[in-house]
DNA sequence: ACCTGGTTTAACCATATGGTTAAATTTTCG
DNA sequence: CGAAAATTTAACCATATGGTTAAACCAGGT
């Protein structure tokens, strides 16, 4: 942590404070603690918190929805996307538990502040998605469903347990090794679970 | 809203403000403001900020989660468990769209504020629904599948739209009219996707 | 040796905020 | 009516917090 050029510790310690704590339970104090640094020099690289948050928010995004993205407009077949989405999401979300539930948070409080720059980046072009969908019917591989509730389904049953994850833990009687377990089961069963519900 | 007693105007101010800005985000301020009330009249009814959160916080949540736990606990089939489910909870959820974000949030920020007196009415009896699902499957009505798998997949789908409607409404390019009609479309898309899944 | 930019120290400021207090006023109700 | 409870007013307090400032210190590079 020591060698790292003195912006870098204080976007990762931002990260690590506003990622826990929101905009609003963030204090400037800690995140200069905990980049070893000192309020002053806070301040010298990011004028006001409001900005710092902004730049935190912003990276994390661009970090957090491409990944999504990007999948659903490959050129793979739909069994393959969903099996890939589950995989590599559920790997990325383990390394960041609290990004999804932070990013949604911040969305709700202030829904227009990410809709600014970042626009272009984020968004998903449903019709690529559709068309796939559709196409693959009419083949016979799987039955019609609608873009945009096939998506929601499939997001909603990856990202939902690490946003709920303190209630998992707590209805499923787990620990949190056993509920990383459980989440690396859900891999394969949520993959399993949506083609069976496309099968013909 | 004058004819409301002052204890009532308070909490109903509070669920609003908390709601919405969660604990960190609330000002006392202005939730006296909003009950049409001033601060020293608030600290007289609820002596803390905390305190007051404490009250709503846990009203919230024993409005929320036996809602839940209620159904899957019923005499009727899985089939029909899941239309209800679907249905009673996203009429809930559509007065109060802030709800699940907000216990979520003040869950995952202090895990154990939730778990001292509330537990046993928030507790869901896994057995249950598992021996259901295996008494169905053995009966060739549906697939086998695990019930803390089939819970998760169905919860998510139902209450995810809710805790990430800004995005979705961003990525479907919605409005917030066109978002509810399509999470009443998801009243009927969710059981039928779930049990099409099930299907043998 | 010196210049420059990064960094610390430490004091300081304005404001917001949760909370308190005491007295005055109004409401409720026996 | 009259006492008790509810409510307002308005000042006040302590503390936390974001942000600033100025001077000193230290490092690397020329």
């Amino acid at each position: 942590m020591t060698d790292l050029k003195a912006e870098e510790k204080i976007k990762k310690a931002a990260s690590e404070v506003f990622l826990l704590k929101g905009m609003d339970g963030a204090r400037m104090q800690e995140i200069a603690d905990r980049a070893g640094i000192n309020k002053a020099l806070l301040h010298y690289y990011y004028r006001s918190k409001e900005q710092l948050f902004q730049s935190v928010f912003e990276e994390k995004l661009l970090n957090f929805l491409p990944k999504i993205f990007q999948i659903f407009h490959g050129d793979q077949s739909i069994e393959e996307k969903v099996h890939v989405l589950a995989d590599r999401y559920k790997d990325f979300l383990k390394l960041n538990p609290e990004l999804p539930h932070f990013v949604l948070g911040e969305l709700q409080r202030r829904p227009d502040r990410l809709f600014a720059k970042i626009d272009a980046r984020l968004s998903m072009n449903l019709d690529v998605i559709g068309l796939q969908l559709k196409k693959e019917a009419q083949e016979g591989r799987i039955r019609l469903i609608d873009p945009k509730h096939f998506i929601a389904n499939l997001i909603s049953m990856i990202v939902f347990p690490f946003v709920a994850s303190p209630l998992f833990i707590k209805v499923f009687n787990y620990d949190k090794e056993e509920y990383f377990d459980y989440l690396d089961q859900r891999k394969k069963e949520v993959p399993a679970f949506v083609m069976a519900s496309l099968s013909v």
